[in-house]
DNA sequence: GCAAAAGTGTTGTGTCTACACCCATGT
DNA sequence: ACATGGGTGTAGACACAACACTTTTGC
């Protein structure tokens, strides 16, 4: 589950309380009930261990397999990227952390990997798709959006550019209102919205389409 | 399993042999084994029930775990798509056949959205990806990937710009050689070949990407 | 007035499509 | 010669990055 969380792009990670990887920092998860869809079972495991039930965006990262990724018996997991708003400040257990993406800690079994994966693949989608939704509230101005994708990104990037990127993609829309300068002045700012919260694809970067 | 057999695109698919969905068409595949790999498994399927060795290109599409997938019991699938070179010709069992993916029959459990899916993630890595290697066979001119792209993609694709394309992206290189003319006339065409044959990103369609 | 922050205008670049044109072969 | 199929040259559309400039606020 990632989230950005003082300018930088935090998972959550709870601490082992057993073996395998005893005190290891690793994903939240569990086991699969039988009848049971994997989604169900990712929100209810979230929901009841780390009690996280604002989740904007919920989406399939890979299964692993691999013979020897726990040490004691062989298992089967199914990796989920897991978006949280940034300013919800979800009230999670003592033996939970945020942790910047970018300083991990020594993780249980193959969860540094997945971690990895799931930052890449939030990368990824925020240029091609308007997963901004579910990193960003539900307004916010062009600064602090960009703030969001320079978090997520890691890089520079321009607010005057990320709003023409955006706009003239339709991603966002303007609410009407502002916002109020801060103590030093400055132009009020402009507040925008996501035109959806549902994951679509708004750049079809398909080089060879269809003639006409 | 997919391939561009006689300008389409075809699944392999064999014919179910017991409840459920006794008879109807539905992809190969099979059980996991303990300790092995989905990978392996699949691999080890394909080999076993229809002799098929020659994956030029094999995928994670997704994980289904619907409760009702199979009416019979709980059952979750992993889904792959797995590409076949074009011109290679793999001895298939009585029970199995190749069906164009734009005909398909009415196919067991969820399988039929399982190659939709296949098809759609081939469509789009076909644009952005060096997959075409996948549908190939080592040494091609530019009419004969045309129509293997053309098959792939169900629309129109002009060679010219198909050309351009993958060499300015160093997709292609040519081989030096040229293939006689038919028996219409026509120019010799040059041969290429696909400069590397392990899938690489070759459009970053980052459109937010690190400035400098 | 001046600094700060937000937003607009404009120019240049690279990648792609479309289409005209040129090249090499068989009959 | 000419039809056939392959390849090259070129112009226009478009999306984007970069940067100069304007707008609106607080002090």
């Amino acid at each position: 589950m990632l989230q950005v969380r003082g300018a930088r792009l935090q998972a959550l990670l709870w601490q082992r309380a057993r073996e395998p990887f005893l005190a290891a920092w690793s994903l939240p998860g569990g086991y699969l009930e039988p009848g049971e869809t994997l989604e169900e079972s990712i929100r209810r495991h979230l929901a009841v261990k780390v009690d996280v039930r604002e989740l904007a965006h919920l989406e399939q990262l890979e299964t692993l397999s691999e013979a020897h990724r726990n040490p004691l018996e062989w298992e089967i997991a199914n990796a989920y990227l897991g978006l949280v708003p940034a300013e919800v400040d979800p009230v999670v257990p003592e033996d939970t952390r945020w942790h910047p993406v970018s300083r991990l800690p020594e993780l249980a079994f193959d969860h540094r990997a997945i971690v990895l994966a799931g930052r890449d693949r939030l990368r990824a989608k925020l240029s091609y798709t308007n997963v901004g939704f579910a990193l960003a509230p539900p307004e916010f101005t062009l600064s602090e959006l960009r703030d969001l994708y320079v978090a997520a990104l890691g890089h520079e990037v321009s607010a005057t550019n990320l709003q023409r990127v955006l706009l003239r993609r339709g991603v966002l829309e303007p609410t009407g209102e502002r916002r109020a300068s801060g103590r030093a002045g400055g132009r009020p700012a402009e507040l925008y919205r996501f035109r959806s919260r549902r994951l679509t694809i708004t750049d079809q970067f398909a080089v060879l389409r269809p003639p006409g």
